[in-house]
DNA sequence: GCTTGACCTGGAGTGCGCTCCAGGTTGGAG
DNA sequence: CTCCAACCTGGAGCGCACTCCAGGTCAAGC
């Protein structure tokens, strides 16, 4: 059981993306108190940290609901679901790809600047 | 000398990209015809192969207008522009070793899938 | 000389993912 | 009991990087 701030220190999120992801329906069923303040259980915090993940490799919200969604609706989907996070997983492939590549060319470029500026 | 489609097939920016990247400044002293209309020199596509570079790895368009405004200075300013890209390069790496962590935990959710569906 | 498609300009609009705000409530510490 | 920081809701606003549009121009091919 974890109050919003702890939820957002151990997500990453800030509050504000913690309460936009539960009005998106992204992030749904969190608790609350009798007061009406949130509760997260370690299952939420487990869902958060699959969006952290999903997010930091670029995954677009929209996929990101549709997969949430194909949860909530039963056993039934994980194939579906693992065929999502397949297809995304290779896209991040080539997106390391990419990035390697033009981290290269970057390097290469510091390069020619270590020659023009006489080293350093 | 490159017509304009011509440029944007090389360099991968659509052609309302390079025209908004004249616009705001960061390509600039780009030709035209008579006709009024763009010619792309080799020298131009060198700088849109460096904004895609930049822009695939991250970088916000304020920074590489600031490059290129260096870069408009002269020669005196390649310590400077040296920094600025090696700066870069540094978050680029962070950003790698993020995106490869965030992969293994993408890789680790798709095997667990693979242990629940049964294995396909 | 007429058509057609690539191109021009200035400016408005879009999509994404938050982020901020106003105005009000809650609940633990002193 | 009072204070104050953390929290609530609904909704507006923002920053970025384009992207699209209207209305017009240019030039190669028939």
């Amino acid at each position: 059981m974890y109050a919003p701030s702890e939820a957002a220190r151990r997500s990453g999120f800030s509050l504000d993306t913690l309460r936009y992801y539960e009005k998106i329906g992204l992030l749904s069923g969190v608790g609350r108190t009798s007061g009406g303040r949130r509760v997260f259980t370690d299952d939420d915090l487990g869902w958060l940290v699959l969006f952290r993940c999903l997010r930091d490799t670029g995954m677009p919200i929209a996929q990101m609901c549709r997969y949430a969604a194909l949860a909530r609706e039963g056993e039934h989907t994980a194939g579906e679901r693992k065929a999502l996070l397949e297809e995304h997983a290779t896209r991040v492939e080539e997106q390391m790809r990419l990035l390697q590549h033009q981290y290269d060319h970057l390097r290469e470029k510091i390069r020619y600047y270590e020659d023009v500026t006489g080293a350093g």
